[in-house]
DNA sequence: TTATGATTGTGATAAATTTCACAAGTCTAT
DNA sequence: ATAGACTTGTGAAATTTATCACAATCATAA
């Protein structure tokens, strides 16, 4: 159908945002064209790594000139569905979720904040922004009104589970998952982790070794 | 000097953080005992991956029993330096590091919210649950005076890269940015980005291919 | 004491990812 | 036109990571 059903290793495909960030940039600055080496360098890694990346998917580079920002960019949202504008629900309104609703970034980036939803009577009707926070029970009947396709999960530990099952039965298929507990769910329910304490114990674990403080 | 100054591989460290959740639950239901088997089936990994990855550092595990929680849980806090108390530091009171400041979850992994820094006039002196925001100005006395080792930087991606000078020049050594922007710093310092949007632009690639919507 | 069942630790193998190195293509200046 | 400077695209090699498979070990019970 489309002309990405390449494989695109996964190792790749985690790249791509970031490609996207500095091809953004660029794009801003008006430069039309870029080469692998400069693009490198600005990401901290190596120009021969990115080629190869691009070439998973043609990157359609001029040699001697560098590949042009604009169709790369192009290509690049496509990959990433970028380009598709996509539905999203925030299920928790507390500190990280609110902080989520407002973030300019999503919507640059084709993810469209859609609908609030908690279970705490005293936040239903608040608005965030421009949106009014909605009862859980709500759900499904927004998912249908507004084609909701994904939803950003900041409820506590605890509850994440149960909610899951909520979002699951509601028919989304796409569940950005802030509680650091790991989610049962059906086989056609994509979950992406987002652990902030792995980056940050990540970060110690490095220091503890740089620092030669132990124990 | 001390036993982990065998190479772990990255892939592994990266899972670290996951088998301490694992086992600081396991550890709070009083449960002494744990197979690789059972623990890899909470993560959704392989058990052999994940006794492979313990044998990196000799997780000690007993044939026929399983590996003792409480052991393997000091284990790899010793090795992801938890047992340490880090002091850090939050720059960017705005949403999101006003959601990390507020967020128990770092001072259960031994990451101690220590200071709150802002330029914001009208943000200088607020509380945010015990601490005060001060002005980024006293950076460096306070570095002193705290002990401070990380900084969580929460600021604008414009202002990113400058607060960065001034964090180095304060003689903090690992920066958690948030910052959708690559920092330039010196050789020292150790850099862990966190960077939600590639996360979620993962999850709508991934739905793409799976709903086959395209353009 | 010995058989039985469970589970680890790890070589060997396979797969994925990164790096290397250079032929081949493109641009610019003369 | 030609030379010279760049830059891509990509096989091949090197490295890293994941999976397999099973001997070795331990606990338990008869
Ligand atoms: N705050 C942070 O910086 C941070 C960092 C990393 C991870 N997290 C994780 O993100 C999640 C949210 O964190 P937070 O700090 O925003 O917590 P919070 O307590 O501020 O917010 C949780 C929100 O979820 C709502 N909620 C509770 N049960 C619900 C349910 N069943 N259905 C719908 N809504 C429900 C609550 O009413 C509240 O508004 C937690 O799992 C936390 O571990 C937070
Ligand atoms: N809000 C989110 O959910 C979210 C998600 C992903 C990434 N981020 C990134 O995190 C960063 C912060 O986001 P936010 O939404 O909290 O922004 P924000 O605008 O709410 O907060 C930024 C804070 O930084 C302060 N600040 C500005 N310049 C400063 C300086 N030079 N020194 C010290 N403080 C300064 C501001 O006064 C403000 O309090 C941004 O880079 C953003 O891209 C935010």
């Amino acid at each position: 159908m489309c002309d990405d059903l390449v494989i695109i290793p996964k190792a790749t495909l985690g790249r791509l945002p970031l490609y996207l960030r500095v091809l953004n940039g660029l794009h801003h600055l008006n430069i039309q064209f870029v080469s692998s080496e400069e693009m490198a360098m600005k990401l901290g890694i190596t120009s021969s790594q990115l080629r190869k990346d691009l070439s998973y998917f043609g990157g359609q580079g001029i040699r001697g000139t560098g590949y042009d920002v604009a169709y790369l960019l192009g290509k690049i949202k496509a990959i990433l569905g970028v380009s598709q504008n996509w539905q999203m629900a925030i299920v928790g309104l507390g500190k990280l979720g609110t902080a989520l609703a407002r973030y300019p970034g999503l919507q640059q980036h084709g993810i469209n904040v859609a609908a609030l939803f908690d279970i705490d009577e005293a936040k239903i009707g608040w608005k965030v922004g421009e949106l009014s926070i909605c009862h859980l029970s709500e759900l499904t009947e927004k998912k249908k009104e507004l084609g909701l396709e994904i939803a950003a999960l900041t409820v506590p530990a605890q509850a994440a589970q149960e909610v899951t099952d909520l979002i699951v039965e509601a028919g989304i298929q796409g569940i950005w998952n802030f509680a650091p507990v790991r989610l049962e769910t059906p086989e056609n329910v994509i979950v992406q982790y987002e652990d902030l304490v792995v980056g940050v114990l990540t970060l110690s674990h490095l220091l503890s070794r740089r620092l030669g403080k132990m124990r």
